[in-house]
RNA sequence: CGGGGUGUAGCGCAGCUUGGUAGCGCGGCUGGUUUGGGACCAGUAGGUCGUAGGUUCGAAUCCUAUCACCCCGACCA
């Protein structure tokens, strides 16, 4: 990718209104810009690593056998007034008319959609399990909406359902959703804790929380030494106790700010009774579908990453979400024609060995173009400039350890390649 | 919904108290000098001061209404 096709939105100053560092950031590298209230948009940056994050999704997501699908962002009441959320979501859940007065509204979550999918084409234990997942926009009508993306109200959403003719069933296949959840945030290099959790207006019977650790975080965990703990909600109820520092000091658990970005949940047979979906058993019996939901705030990791990844200078990814690999600066190219020459056959070196490389072939100077991708946090720059064209050297600079490095150019892509 | 704040050039802001030619920084464009960490000089373009009404000889400034955005509280991936 050339900076010429790639347009780069960093800017120096952002409003005074921007207050978490994550927020900041996005706005100031060029990741993502307010529409209105709670809805943004995507720049091409910022579109990169959705990309990432929702392509290690999807592979964790295949290895635990649960395939993809994609949904309608608007949905009918009929389905929601089934399973009486209609009136139980509240005014969170966005109503709208079509032309012709009938009722929908813009989905926060789809329960009711895959529910009605399932109850029309299976009605039998033989078709069970059944696993699918979808990554797709939400939306929420939040009270508040802020942060940035990290509590907007149109954001992105990966969101499983699963269906089991057994509780047996349904049990082995939440623990390979939360082992699925645990390899994502490994792979995507976060510090984050499972939590138990209160299920809130999604139902069912056993929940987890998946949090990205963060003092910015909204959620109040408490966890024991093994870092296994539960969310202030369960905590209360558990110890039957609402004063939480007593909590915390009665059973020697340490209080941590997360940020959500998982849930997994048993449903069990929540929304098949109330939709009538379902199956006949081996016995011939009719009995209800039971059911699982996993979900994973897509966009609210972009925010979650960078709230844990940032230094004075910008953002620094995790090296499995950053936009590129590696930035190729060259220096005034547009003046040297040795310069550009030699960038050039750079760039196709790394592109050849399927490096993401970003090439700024911009008419900027080396101390513009190196603060800009410091600020997108890219983990490698490669400067080429006179100096390099003469000996047929890179100079390699290290977004963390800010060392630089001269290397061949023959070395230049199995040096990138090792990370 | 209750409480507080902010809307002025592409972006970030000052001006408003005490009404009288609409400003600053960054960015843009032109020319020149620079050039290995956000260069300098000269010139230039760009604004119905959120919107509507009112007070006044005169309103960015005072009054009223309204809209939008942000912050605090009640809800949540």
């Amino acid at each position: 990718m050339k900076t010429s096709n790639f347009p780069i939105f960093t800017q120096k100053d952002i409003t005074s209104e921007a207050e978490l560092i994550s927020h900041k950031l996005m706005i100031k590298a060029g990741i993502v810009r307010q529409l209105t209230s709670g809805l943004y948009t995507w720049l091409p940056l910022g579109h990169r690593i959705l990309e990432k994050i929702k392509m290690i999704i999807r592979e964790e997501m295949n290895a635990i056998g649960s395939t993809e699908i994609l949904m309608p962002l608007i949905q009918p009441a009929e389905l929601w007034k089934e399973s009486n959320r209609w009136e139980e979501y509240g005014p969170e859940l966005l109503r709208i008319n079509d032309r012709h007065k009938r009722e929908f509204c813009f989905g926060p979550t789809f329960e009711e959609v895959i529910t009605d999918l399932i109850r029309k084409e299976v009605s039998s234990y033989k078709q069970l399990p059944i696993n699918l997942f979808q990554i797709s926009t939400k939306f929420r009508d939040e009270i508040r909406p802020r942060f940035g993306v990290m509590r907007a109200r149109e954001f992105i959403m990966k969101d499983s359902y699963s269906f089991h003719s057994s509780e047996q069933c349904l049990n082995e296949t939440y623990k390979k959703y939360s082992s699925a959840y645990e390899n994502i945030f490994k792979r995507l290099m976060l510090n984050y804790t499972i939590v138990e959790a209160d299920s809130g207006n999604i139902g069912g019977n056993e929940s987890h929380e998946f949090h990205v650790i963060a003092d910015s975080g909204e959620d109040d965990l408490l966890l024991d030494e093994s870092t296994q703990g539960m969310n202030v909600e369960i905590a209360k109820i558990k110890y039957g106790e609402t004063d939480v520092q007593k909590i915390i000091n009665e059973n020697n658990l340490k209080h941590v700010k997360g940020i959500e970005v998982g849930h997994i949940f048993k449903l069990g047979d929540k929304y098949s009774s109330k939709m009538k979906a379902e199956i006949t058993t081996k016995e011939s019996e009719k009995i209800n579908l039971l059911m699982g939901c996993y979900g994973i705030g897509v966009s609210r990791i972009v925010a979650a990453a960078i709230e844990q990844n940032n230094d004075e200078k910008g953002i620094i990814w995790p090296s499995s979400i950053s936009p590129f690999d590696v930035a190729l600066i060259e220096i005034d190219g547009h003046k040297d024609k040795l310069v550009r020459n030699f960038s050039a056959v750079v760039y196709q070196k790394m592109q050849d060995s399927n490096i993401d490389v970003i090439y700024d072939n911009r008419e900027l100077k080396l101390g513009n173009k190196l603060n800009d991708w410091e600020l997108m946090g890219i983990p490698k720059v490669l400067i080429i400039g006179p100096k390099e064209t003469k000996n047929n050297i890179v100079t390699l600079k290290d977004r963390v350890k800010e060392t630089k490095t001269e290397l061949h150019v023959d070395n230049i892509c199995d040096v990138i390649l090792q990370r």
